[in-house]
DNA sequence: GGCCAGGATTTAA
DNA sequence: TTAAATCATGGC
């Protein structure tokens, strides 16, 4: 085992598990457990500091998946002083919030799950996915099961994905694995300027423009994304006073306005939305 | 019991 | 090009 040992002034484990990026995550001990394609990892607190244990082959996995070379205390300063008052005490409040680097394959399939639906069904859908089609792993002598390969996924029916909860996205998530397994490499869209990115995913069926900027985000760590959901769309008419309908545009609005810091300051104002502010 | 959840597709205007 | 209607499901 490994341990990674890094200040928690910008690194809270918590509000960086909980602001929405990631859905693989479970309480253990003093922290969490913490589930990335066929890994895992054990995360907690320890004085002023957020610890890192994983297998030692995995130290330099996680050490880009915590995105620990980034220093985030230039990015809470660009929130803090833009002149935006939710924004300065979003940012307060979710100084601690890292934008993880997670799988893009994982990411599409999650997020495709993630339309019209709230975070704790999509969590146990994913966990089931997981159960049923992932590889058995074991973490520290506890057993998990990996998130699941798309031939796996390929190989069932439609009635498989609706009767684990799926709903109407049962038929998106077969056609993509099957997609996938026909030899599409959404990982060579990585060469792609983020628009393009964009516009690559959308091509996917079931994949529209919201789950294009999650993927963009937390999958190609593509910070000039700014994913609008309904909790997004509050802040904007609520705290920006925006007349903007669409929310495609409601997102160009503050990719222009925020720049390559969209992403970081999308999360902190989710977080805050959701989470903080009542 | 209608409304909401990290929306997208289809169809109509 | 934009506006409704429709799509499963569970929590409240």
């Amino acid at each position: 085992m490994k341990q990674i040992i890094f200040n928690s002034e910008f690194f809270n484990i918590k509000d960086t598990l909980e602001c929405g990026q990631i859905f693989r995550f479970t309480p253990h001990g003093n922290g969490y457990l913490v589930y990335s394609m066929d890994k895992c990892a054990y995360a907690f607190t320890k004085a002023n500091n957020t610890v890192i244990e994983c297998e030692d082959a995995d130290e330099e996995y996680f050490y880009h998946f915590f995105d620990l070379a980034r220093d985030y205390k230039n990015i809470y300063n660009d929130a803090k002083t833009c002149g935006v008052q939710i924004l300065s005490d979003a940012c307060e409040k979710g100084k601690g919030i890292r934008i993880l680097r997670q799988n893009a394959l994982e990411m599409l399939f999650s997020f495709m799950i993630s339309q019209n639906n709230n975070i704790p069904r999509i969590r146990a859908s994913i966990e089931k996915l997981c159960l049923l089609l992932g590889e058995k792993k074991i973490f520290n002598g506890q057993e998990y099961f990996a998130f699941p390969l798309a031939q796996k996924m390929a190989e069932q029916s439609v009635d498989f994905y609706r009767q684990i909860g799926l709903g109407y996205r049962a038929e998106y998530i077969l056609s993509l694995a099957k997609t996938i397994k026909d030899g599409l490499d959404i990982n060579s869209f990585n060469s792609l300027p983020t628009t393009q990115l964009k516009k690559e995913l959308v091509k996917i069926h079931g994949v529209g423009p919201k789950v294009a900027d999650c993927v963009s985000l937390f999958g190609f760590n593509r910070t000039d994304s700014f994913p609008v959901d309904t909790w997004i769309d509050k802040v904007y008419r609520q705290d920006f006073n925006g007349a903007e309908k669409s929310r495609e545009k409601v997102s160009e609005w503050f990719v222009d306005k925020f720049k390559n810091n969209s992403g970081y300051f999308q999360q902190y104002l989710f977080h805050y939305k959701r989470n903080l502010e009542l």
